[in-house]
DNA sequence: TTAGGATTTAGAGCGTGCTCGAAGTCAAGC
DNA sequence: GCTTGACTTCGAGCACGCTCTAAATCCTAA
């Protein structure tokens, strides 16, 4: 859980290199390249406006990478741009919306377990038919003499 | 596994609609749309061509809905059409290439399983937050107690 | 025979999520 | 001050997998 952002009590000091790190070390830092972090901000995936230098140049903090990261983990599961941004949303409107966030999740849980749930089950049938060819190479193609093929065109995927 | 197509030794019948069904009806039974089912033959996912009528109206046999199964099923866990071209390409070759046969279907298993393990990793790391934001109702947000937000600007996801 | 619904083709369009490019700005070292 | 390289914006481009359209043709039922 990100807890706070963690600005001084006084004037956040925005002018130098002096806090946060350049989208470049970012980019290395959290594995999404440079690009992509941008377009992630024009997306709205953002909690709290990332600090920019008095030049324009971004500032990421720390709480900026841990949110980044949660981007990374929900795109990874398959939340599409648009979910995470209303989550984002939810977030940077502060307390009062728990119940809300939670819904969120729980939905994108749901959906990711089916999705599992499919693929494994999708897999599990690749894998007979991995193992019949295993079995047909393991025994030189013997099947051949006793399912032969019926007709010229004939075919076995 | 599909084992033959199952044409008569004599002549085969493409004249009418008596053997075989429609493409509506094929979308029907497979769960693929008319649309997808003419993009897939476009795009080279076909074993063998799709039998016709006189007329030009594709008929579907048994054989053809069981290999759009496949395709589905290859689909399901993420494998590009390229892949499942290259597949079919291989499996309409005949006897003789079941080593790359075997090598491609393994090599998708392991990118799936792969994908499952990172999807699963996510998820577990998001299902911490979900009990988080669980416990946190639960509490009615009695944390802000103990973890009071400090700065104006905080927040937390 | 004919009306109307089903199907055909090739190509265009679309939604998603990046990814790239161009032209300009900033900043650090010499 | 100047050079050089990192960074800026924002629009275009791209890869993928469909999804739709239009105009023509086919087929069935009345």
């Amino acid at each position: 859980m990100l807890e706070v952002k963690p600005q001084p009590e006084s004037a956040p000091d925005r002018s130098g290199p002096q806090t946060g790190v350049s989208i470049a070390e970012a980019a290395r830092r959290t594995g999404v390249s440079m690009h992509t972090l941008r377009y992630y901000e024009r997306a709205g995936l953002v909690v709290t406006p990332v600090d920019r230098t008095t030049g324009g140049r971004r500032r990421y903090q720390q709480l900026d990478l841990d949110w980044i990261t949660v981007c990374t983990r929900l795109r990874a599961t398959g939340m599409p741009i648009k979910t995470i941004r209303r989550y984002a949303q939810l977030v940077s409107a502060g307390y009062g919306n728990e119940q809300e966030r939670l819904a969120l999740l729980e939905a994108h849980r749901a959906d990711v377990a089916a999705r599992l749930a499919e693929i494994r089950e999708n897999l599990t049938l690749i894998d007979h038919k991995i193992d019949v060819y295993r079995g047909r190479l393991a025994a030189g193609d013997a099947d051949r003499l006793w399912a032969p093929v019926r007709r010229a065109q004939g075919y076995s995927d």
